[in-house]
DNA sequence: CGGCGGTACTG
DNA sequence: CAGTAC
DNA sequence: GCCG
């Protein structure tokens, strides 16, 4: 049944989108400073002013939210990401509105449009209505030269879409009828990094957690792999399908694990959860959609409602949509719940919780979980995993409820309550929290814990969900279950995996015996993450 | 082909 | 209950 | 997308 309604949301949602695309095609105009030959001619007159045009700050265009504006999509340097490109469109002319579109668009982007083919083309982008026998034809050449880039239109405005190039050797960036380059699976897609923009100021960005310290091989030998599946996992997750984002997780952690290079296709079907590797296609979810699904409060349901509605902004919802308080919330801090902020400043929230709570019962016990204990170097939230080593659940959940929570909020660290808990037996509170001096709220959790349960708890809250979701179904599989209580066997389940029975406790105190009773191999919550 | 973690809070 | 978050 |  659930399947039936998320077919009939996908369509609805594809309709949407497609008129969306419309609209944008007509109106998205994007002045900007980048200033390229061939701009000059494609528009004609207006050149001087566009000359000068300073980079403005450059929050995120798409919540528009600090701009009515919204057409100043001003483009720093950092983002043309077809810098030194030389793209020959075909059809070459600006003479529908879709193509001209597609040109400026190209060129704000950084690129430069060639009109007359020759052989400084990096890149021929073709429409949807023609195919390669056309091009061929019109060109009159037998053969494109190996280095050109061919593919569909669709490349650029995904590109677009991603902010990077994206690899063109992707089946739905294929040309129709252009001559298939033959290897497929692992091999077709392991060279296939995307090149890197030769930058001046090459700020790198840092995404290790550093962690390693001993004699471990710190690069694994799958790296190029796992990059393209982190990859197409982000594509799909952009297309909205998923259940395909979960598959290559699943498959990069699996590559993860492994410490020799994986390099023919049978070695690949293998390897659990890592099949053939074949990309398939699908339309990106409409960037709106998107937008509005990163507010906290708000799903797919109320996001789909909104588009269809009109909204294409989320400073029209703020002014005209109805939102619930949590929505509210989420809007007026769209950008600081999305901001990722430095270990830290992490630490720093939980210490004033540590140092707050202590001050009513110097027993509790503050440990900061998520990404920031799996040494992530930057978390999205602050989870605070709260126990106490020999007062129960209602102890601390009254404690934090009537203590903790009050007083914090009194001295302006506690912002907003997004969702408390509810009955004396409650285990979460939600909200946002400011540093003394700071502006920016954070996303804080609080999970309360009576320290019997303490390691499912950890698990629960520090592994990364694919690894969670591994685990309790391995659970699941061997007659178990595993929430964030504890380890349970005995387990009843009917068709599917309905649960018919609670079955016993095994254990909840101590993470590594569960791991133990699992039967997989402890790791250290830093290597708990895909 | 159907299934894809398991739970707590909001309205 | 559906929707959302973790 | 992978698994049973």
């Amino acid at each position: 049944m659930a399947t039936l309604k998320d077919d009939e949301r996908l369509r609805e949602k594809r309709a949407f989108y497609d008129s969306f695309r419309l609209l944008q095609d007509e109106n998205d105009e994007v002045p900007d400073r980048g200033l390229q030959a061939s701009r000059t001619a494609l528009r004609g007159k207006k050149t001087a002013e566009q000359v000068s045009v300073a980079p403005t700050a450059s929050a995120t265009p798409t919540t528009g939210k600090r701009k009515r504006d919204g057409r100043s999509a001003v483009l720093p340097l950092d983002q043309q990401i077809f810098r030194g490109l030389h793209f020959y469109f075909f059809p070459n002319n600006d003479k529908n509105p879709a193509q001209r579109m597609r040109i400026t668009k190209a060129i704000d982007y950084g690129a430069l449009w060639v009109k007359d083919f020759d052989n400084t083309v990096t890149h021929i982008l073709v429409d949807r209505l023609m195919d390669y026998a056309m091009l061929i034809k019109f060109l009159n050449i037998k053969t494109l030269p190996s280095s050109l880039v061919l593919v569909t239109e669709k490349w650029q405005s995904d590109c677009i879409a991603w902010k990077a190039l994206l690899e063109p050797a992707q089946e739905h960036f294929k040309v129709s009828g252009a001559p298939t380059t033959s290897e497929k699976a692992v091999e077709a897609i392991v060279h296939a990094q995307a090149p890197t923009l030769a930058t001046e100021s090459d700020k790198s960005l840092e995404l290790k957690p550093a962690a390693h310290k001993g004699g471990e091989k710190s690069d694994s030998p799958n790296a190029s792999t796992k990059a393209i599946l982190q990859q197409m996992a982000d594509y799909y997750g952009q297309v909205g399908d998923e259940w395909r984002v979960r598959a290559y997780r699943k498959a990069i952690a699996t590559l993860r694990n492994l410490n020799h290079k994986v390099s023919t296709k049978e070695e690949a079907l293998a390897l659990p959860n890592v099949g053939d590797l074949d990309s398939a296609c699908a339309e990106p979810r409409d960037q709106v959609l998107q937008t509005f699904m990163q507010i906290y409060g708000v799903g797919f349901v109320q996001a789909s409602q909104w588009v269809r509605e009109g909204y294409t902004t989320i400073d029209e919802l703020d002014k005209k949509a109805k939102l619930t308080p949590n929505q509210g919330i989420g809007i007026d801090h769209y950008e600081d719940f999305l901001i990722r902020k430095p270990r830290t400043e992490v630490e720093q929230h939980g210490a004033i919780v540590r140092k707050t709570l202590q001050s009513v019962n110097k027993d509790f016990v503050v440990t900061i979980g998520g990404s920031f204990r799996r040494g992530a170097a930057t978390s999205g939230d602050i989870d605070c995993i709260v126990t106490h080593p020999h007062r129960d659940i209602k102890y601390i959940s009254s404690t934090m409820v009537d203590k903790l929570v009050p007083h914090l909020t009194k001295s302006g660290f506690l912002t907003a309550a997004l969702a408390v808990t509810s009955k004396d037996d409650g285990t979460k509170w939600h909200g946002a929290s400011c540093l003394p001096g700071s502006k920016i709220w954070r996303r804080i959790d609080f999970m309360l814990v009576p320290p019997e349960q303490l390691g499912a708890a950890m698990i629960a809250f520090t592994d990364n969900d694919i690894f969670n979701r591994s685990l309790r179904l391995l659970a699941s599989n061997k007659g178990m279950r595993l929430n964030q209580r504890g380890l349970y066997k005995g387990v009843m389940r009917g068709k599917g995996r309905e649960k018919l029975s609670d079955g016993e406790l095994v254990e909840g105190r101590d993470e590594k015996e569960i791991f133990e009773v699992l039967g997989v191999t402890w790791r250290p919550p830093e290597h708990r993450a895909v």
